[in-house]
DNA sequence: CTGAAAGCGCTTACAG
DNA sequence: CTGAAAGCGCTTACAG
């Protein structure tokens, strides 16, 4: 236990006179019996008005309300959850990268389904998909347990197989940003071929024929999508009017500035890279700055997603807006639809667009590349 | 709803056979009965065993596991919540800054309490206070409903004077890196005090005189001790040796980098600036590129909080780290032992240091700032 | 050490 | 349109 370092330490909370665990709350908590009783009418009916049941003539339904905020009554949501089949919650999961929850690109999409959940009126959870808690089953205890009505699946791949078991057990399961291929499950992405197409129609504009791409695992459909546009591109320009290589960046910045470095090493001639995201671009962006090549005076760098950060690096990145905290909103919005009945399966794609900002350049006119100043 | 603006549209989800939104599972789901039954007890001895009650015989104990295992049974937590006084489940409760969860202070605190929180046994559920969700006393709700045993608080400050209610309502809240003035409520902070102080005795080691300090709003705990800190050492170092001036940064890059600006117009002496978190760091840095001001040959920038992006601007940041993740972590243990028992309130501060980069540098040598080449 | 019973606080058919 | 009753699936005293 870390004892203060500093003299500024805080002064001690005092105790407290209050029974910390003691459980809920001070005096008996106020319950729908209470209501029944001094309303005048029995529990089923204050049930019916507190769920808004229709047969329940307006002035009972006044009536009943009144009292119900009178004594400041409260539901009990676990009582409700254990008579009702809806728990009204929805976890997300996602893998355990390291620190996830401070990434990005994952709280953009948390971030919209939170917002969009709680207006909903559901609650959302938050789980990691560690590797103990998919051997030991727990995503499906999430449903088997009654925790959820339904799941959002984010940053996983097709290695993931484990997802399989939502569909197979009939649970609800929404891949957010992302499509399980062949596992039969609802999703809601964001266009990244398009994204990849009008990167590489950009950058063939400003003149770029020796393109590198820093890409991450292939087994995430959306940066296969990405891959494929970059290669159908390469081809489609060729004749010899362009070439590309394909490194691993992994979707890290670490990684990214490690593959941007074996790019340029083994290809000096590059006049342009596309990173499979911004994280991967700033990395790229680090090793440029760091061989002294001017961006994008002797390369032009491109990301992609638009994440918060892309506008505050030098130069500013030229990057592929991808609506991640829509993309998340929508999600929520169809998986509740599903919670409530919706049959259909969900299958959208959000557009996506181009963002010009400094890091994109016209082609440099020799064809080598050479330290600045 | 959007539809395919590109031709590489995923191929469409069949149709599926299952039941989508027909409740849990199919088959009835085996109970606690069938588990009694089947092991020939009762159904009390299997809620004991379950329980890990030390009063079953372990050869009774062996007979249920082994039924259990068998059946595959899995305990509803709502049941076992309704009976039990526990619901396992903690809220984490923030602010509704843009985008939260998209921020890599949230995150880190984040990850750590959900980490912790899963090797403990509980859940954990995102929750944002909004204006009408405090309007309506519904922070009040996540204890008065059932949904949580306890709460986390992260990025608030004394103006939300509604996080009296978890106290007065005798329900166990938190603040992780933070402390509520008057409020009586359990922390765990960071000790930023000491930061502070490391910061400035380092530029004060590099010879550096004229420091601006770009802050937050004051009304967080962890930012005034900061920045009296910061005044306290220009006192100390005073006689004319230091000198420094605050401008308000808002927490965020944008207002980050318009503070530095303003800084720099009005004191175009200044040789180092302090900025109160790593965001507002990236801003002066950027301002300072787009004025030709060399970092750190013109102009020393350190931020705070060691955020992930902090290694990898250029220049790579000078800041103080403060374990977050952490924070994050030690909180949640701390609120469990609270649930469970716990009388003694909770008051940590974990220590922090400063982590060299290439932001920070000796002294220019002229008074006056110049643009670079 | 184990069992029978009451109860947690709601909702939902089923009568009236 | 409303009420009495059963039930959701557990846990917890209370007997034995």
């Amino acid at each position: 236990m870390p004892t203060p370092p500093s003299a500024k330490t805080p002064a001690k909370a005092k105790e407290t006179g209050r029974e910390a665990s003691s459980g809920p709350a001070k005096g008996k908590r106020v319950g729908i019996r209470e209501i029944a009783s001094k309303a005048e009418v029995s529990v089923a009916t204050v049930s019916m008005v507190l769920n808004n049941n229709p047969k329940i003539t307006a002035s009972t339904r006044q009536k009943v309300n009144r009292v119900v905020k009178e004594l400041g009554y409260r539901p009990n949501r676990i009582a409700q959850s254990l008579s009702s089949k809806y728990t009204n919650i929805i976890a997300v999961l996602m893998p355990t990268l390291r620190h996830t929850m401070a990434d990005p690109y994952f709280g953009e999409l948390i971030s919209g389904i939170c917002d969009k959940a709680a207006r909903l009126g559901h609650k959302v959870m938050l789980e990691h998909a560690k590797p103990d808690f998919v051997r030991e089953k727990r995503h499906v205890d999430l449903f088997d347990r009654r925790y959820i009505d339904g799941v959002m699946c984010i940053g996983f791949s097709d290695k993931h197989t484990f997802l399989r078991d939502f569909a197979d057990g009939g649970h609800l399961a929404m891949m957010v940003n992302n499509v399980a291929t062949d596992m039969d499950l609802d999703y809601v992405v964001c266009d990244y071929a398009s994204g990849a197409e009008q990167v590489m129609t950009y950058l063939s504009q400003l003149g770029h024929r020796k393109i590198g791409m820093i890409h991450g695992a292939p087994d995430v459909w959306t940066m296969r999508q990405m891959m494929e546009a970059f290669r159908a591109r390469l081809v489609q320009d060729s004749g010899g009017v362009a070439d590309g290589v394909m490194v691993d960046g992994r979707f890290t910045e670490e990684h990214g500035y490690a593959a941007a470095c074996r790019l340029l090493d083994k290809h000096p001639d590059t006049t342009a890279i596309f990173a499979g995201n911004d994280k991967m671009a700033l990395g790229a962006l680090h090793c440029a700055a760091e061989r002294g090549l001017r961006v994008p005076g002797d390369v032009s760098i491109v990301g992609s997603d638009n994440i918060q950060y892309a506008a505050f690096v030098n130069p500013a990145l030229t990057t592929v807006n991808t609506p991640l905290y829509d993309a998340g909103m929508l999600a929520c919005e169809r998986l509740v639809e599903r919670i409530r009945g919706r049959k259909e399966p969900v299958a959208e794609v959000l557009p996506t667009h181009l963002v010009l900002r400094q890091s994109t350049g016209i082609v440099r006119q020799n064809g080598v590349a050479e330290p600045a100043e």
